[in-house]
DNA sequence: GTCTATAGCCAGATAGAC
DNA sequence: GTCTATCTGGCTATAGAC
C-alpha cells in the first residue's frame, strides 16, 4: 500500500460521496459535512483534495455531464436507420435512468443556475454532433418514408418524451395518483409505448 | 390611505418579490436580503409578515402551484373533443410560459426536494381530475378514431412534449447550438409542430 | 408598521499537530 | 495524508426604538 494508492482511493471516495450529495441536494443544498461523512473521512480532507466546495462541485458536474455524451451519441451517430435508433434509445433509457436516477435533474437544474457551464462543455472533443441524425431524417423525408419533419424538432420530441417523466416523477405521481410501484409500471409500459408513439407519428 | 391598505400593499409586494427570488434561486439558494431589496423594504418586515423563510416559501409555492390547476383543467375538463384540446393546450402553453418562465422548473425542483408537498395540494378542491379525459380517449379508441392508446400515457406525452423544452432550455440551447433568438424561433414552430406530432400519432 | 442593530447559528475554509 | 480545533463570514431571526 504505497502513498499513491491511498491517495487515489481517498480522492475517489470523496468524488463518489460528492456525486451522491450534490446530485440529490444541488450545489446550494449540499453540505460539505455530509459529503465527508458519506466518504468516511474528515471535512478538512475535502479541502485538501479539492480546495473548495465550488471546485469539488465542478468535478462532480463534469463527470456527470460526461455520461450524457455516449447516451446521445448512440442515437445520433450510430450506423442504423432512424426508426431503429428511436426504438433502441427509448428502450435503453430506463435502464440508464435506474443506474443514475438523479442525473438528468441535476444537470438541468445546475445548468439553469449557471448557463456558462455549457460553454466549457461544448469545447469537449466528444460533444455530440447532430449533423448525421439531421441528414438521416432529411433523407427519409425526401424519399417519402417520413412525413415532413425537422430533424431538430424530432430530436427534441424524442428527448422530451423519454426524459421528462423522470424529471417530473414527483409531480406525475401526485397528479396521476399512483405510488412508486404504479409509476414504475407506467414507465415500464413506456419502453415500447414511446417508440410506437413517435414512429406512428413520423411514418407516412 | 388606511392601515389595512398599507398592510395589504406591503404583504403583496413581499410576495411578488419572493416569487421572483424563490423561483429563480430555489429555497436553498434564495436570500431573505435579496427579497427585501426587491420588495423595497427591510428584512425585518419579511419576518413581521411571514414569520420565517420556510413559511414565506410555502406561500410562494402554493400560489405557484395554484396557477397550474387551471392550465391542466383546460385540457382535462373542457367540453371539446380531444383533438381540439391538444391543439388548444399546445398553442396556449407558450404564452403561459412567457408570463411565468421559471414556474415549471421551480415546482418540479421543489417537489422533488420535498415530495410531501404533493399531499397537501391534492386535498385542494380544484385539483384536476383525469376521469373525463380518460373517458374521452377511451371512447375515441373504441369508436376507431384513435389507435389503441392509454389516456394516462397520452397525457404524459402531451405534457412532456410541451413542458420539457422549457425546463431544459439551457441544455437544449447548448446542445443544438442556438442562441436565445434561435431557441425562441424553435419554440414558436412547436406551437403547431407539437400538436401535429401528437395527432398524427394517435389518429388512425 | 417600519426601521436599525445585533444575537445566534451554521457552514466553508484554514492552522497546525501528528 | 489525516486529524482536531478554530477562525471567519454570512444568513436567519429577533429585540427594541420610533
Amino acid at each position: 500500500m504505497d502513498k499513491t494508492k491511498t491517495s487515489h482511493d481517498t480522492e475517489e471516495q470523496i468524488l463518489e460521496a460528492a456525486k451522491e450529495v450534490f446530485q440529490q441536494k444541488g450545489m446550494d443544498g449540499a453540505r460539505m459535512q455530509e459529503i465527508a461523512n458519506k466518504a468516511g473521512i474528515n471535512k478538512a480532507m475535502l479541502h485538501y483534495y479539492y480546495r473548495s466546495k465550488q471546485l469539488l462541485f465542478e468535478a462532480v458536474f463534469s463527470s456527470a455531464f460526461a455520461l450524457l455524451g455516449p447516451q446521445l451519441n448512440k442515437i445520433l451517430n450510430s450506423d442504423v436507420p432512424v426508426e431503429e435508433k428511436i426504438r433502441n434509445f427509448t428502450h435503453n433509457y430506463i435502464s440508464f435512468i435506474s443506474k443514475h436516477p438523479y442525473l438528468p435533474n441535476f444537470i438541468i437544474q445546475e445548468l439553469n443556475r449557471n448557463p456558462k457551464f455549457i460553454e466549457k462543455i461544448q469545447k469537449n472533443r466528444d460533444f455530440p454532433t447532430l449533423d448525421k441524425f439531421k441528414a438521416q431524417v432529411a433523407l427519409e423525408v425526401k424519399s417519402g418514408v417520413f412525413r415532413p419533419i425537422d430533424g431538430e424538432q424530432l430530436l427534441i420530441n424524442i428527448i422530451s418524451l423519454n426524459v421528462f417523466p423522470f424529471l417530473a416523477s414527483s409531480l406525475l405521481k401526485g397528479f396521476l395518483k399512483v405510488d412508486d410501484k404504479g409509476f414504475n409500471q407506467l414507465m415500464e409500459e413506456r419502453k415500447t409505448e414511446v417508440a410506437d408513439f413517435i414512429i406512428n407519428s413520423i411514418k407516412k
